[in-house]
DNA sequence: ATTACAAATGATAATCATTATCATTATCGC
DNA sequence: GCGATAATGATAATGATTATCATTTGTAAT
């Protein structure tokens, strides 16, 4: 929604503010969900505002490096993107039969305790540590 | 090595016990690595012990079925297979530079607080945690 | 040990996701 | 508006993984 931030961030990248980056923004705020660059490409051209698949690509490539979206993969063979939600970080349940995912807001114990944990790794092995994930696998509700 | 184990192993899963597995086997116990469905092809052809590369990858995936191996995904755009060392489960620090990862096993304290955790997600969601992973991308030691 | 049959393999074609190429177009600072 | 340059789109190329199918191998029963 605030176009505006995406200007600044643009502008503070050095990259253009063009419309394909703001249609792809578009969906997935409409969307909500971890989409693929298939999903991404297939929902604009279901709206009317074509965009070039390997553009596509290209921007949730830029995108993940700006930060304004996170690339997770669940197993399947495809990356997923999905809009950084800040500040709560959240993790990701993947269900081993059906490969639903639930997202889940790390909890305050445990953004506590990861915080402790990367700070104990970042000493014990010389290693900054700029970002996690976190994944459980099982059986969802319904499958289980 | 105790190839005992794993005909114990094939014979529960009601698979046969071939040239091709034993030798992928010994791969992983030899080069104690993360290693890619062309970097076991590779190390088999290197040992004249070749064995096609469709092959390689259907046991990679029964392997990994039967718990006797783990798949990992460091964002690099292939899977890594790695042996499954029990009891002790580790974790991965990926460095976003060059692309190396170390492994580390948690700590006690950490697989306590996952164990709580992961009955937390259980009640909340009704999802039947079975395995999970973390990794944590940064910068490694030479890359700082 | 021999047999019989299903499971496993290997060569290779096919598929699927992602990246590279390059001619054309759009953006932005002037 | 102009010009430099980044961005785009069509499509070819690549790289990883999966499917196909004729042949071989492992296993359990004889
Ligand atoms: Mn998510
Ligand atoms: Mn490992
Ligand atoms: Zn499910
Ligand atoms: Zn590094």
């Amino acid at each position: 929604m605030p176009k505006r931030e995406w200007d600044r961030a643009f502008a503070y990248f050095k990259k253009k503010m063009t419309s394909s980056r703001q249609a792809i923004m578009e969906v997935f705020e409409e969307e909500k969900k971890h989409l693929s660059a298939e999903e991404v490409y297939d929902s604009l051209k279901g709206k009317n505002q074509k965009v070039g698949i390997a553009t596509v690509y290209r921007n949730l490539d830029l995108l993940t490096q700006m930060g304004i979206l996170h690339r997770v993969y669940f197993g399947d063979g495809l990356e997923h993107y999905e809009i950084t939600r800040k500040p709560i970080h959240h993790h990701h349940l993947v269900c081993n039969k059906c490969g639903s995912v639930i997202d889940y807001s790390e909890l305050i114990e445990e953004s506590e305790f990861i915080s402790k944990l990367e700070q104990e790794l970042n000493t014990r092995y010389n290693f900054k540590i700029e970002s996690h994930q976190m994944y459980f696998y099982g059986l969802c509700k319904k499958c289980r």
